[in-house]
DNA sequence: GCGTTATATGCCTTGATATGTATATACCTG
DNA sequence: CAGGTATATACATATCAAGGCATATAACGC
């Protein structure tokens, strides 16, 4: 779980993820359409294989890379144990504690950066 | 969205919200019952509460720092369009594909680590 | 086999970040 | 205001990962 998080907190991995949702694509494609260098491109593949979300399938020289269902089901059941926070009143509970942030930091210290 | 997996991609922080799902907690519980130090914690909330993750609420010298939803909505609504990935047959292929990569990592070289 | 194409790996440098220790800030109690 | 408690920040350090460049591996066509 916290392998997928990571692994999809590198901006070049995420934006490979988000080409892959189209649909399978060789090493070369996916290099061209985002400018990526190749290397850098197996190399996220590299990682985004080890945590489950791509598999490649050879065919001749080329290797087809595509999406895979299961890490991604596990996020989704991951964040089912939280949706109480995003269902009924919590909403609301939330919403206000937000306001009271905002009152709180005016008045907080400013030091720098 | 990225920051959002990165800000979970550490696991301490993982551990934070996790903890932060049971409801709201000052800073020295959270220290405590994760066995962290006080600055570990207040920098990882600060992260948390960077990107939205996080609201903390002003009690007395205490914050209860609880979660907020709308990073987790957002999750949920980037899972929904991949949803196609984990319905109906998708699931099949994606299972061959898996198939066919096993076939082919006997052959790989493995490394270190 | 040889050259070409497609992809993977190794090494190196550099930037980001997590942690510890020390200290600053804020609020409370008396 | 003094002392105590709760939290935030600063600085230094160490670890790690991303990227570039060179090269290795593998399959193709001839």
């Amino acid at each position: 779980m916290i392998d997928t998080f990571a692994a999809l907190a590198e901006p070049n991995r995420f934006r490979i993820v988000e080409l892959l949702r189209g649909g399978p694509r060789p090493v070369n494609d996916i290099s061209r359409r985002l400018r990526l260098s190749q290397p850098q491109v197996s190399k996220h593949l590299r990682i985004l294989k080890t945590v489950g979300l791509v598999a490649a399938q050879p065919r001749a020289q080329e290797r087809l890379y595509q999406l895979r269902a299961q890490p991604l089901k596990e996020f989704h059941d991951w964040l089912e144990r939280y949706r109480q926070l995003w269902d009924a009143r919590f909403e609301e509970l939330d919403e206000l504690v937000a306001e009271l942030n905002k009152k709180e930091k005016p008045n907080g210290r400013k030091k720098h950066k």
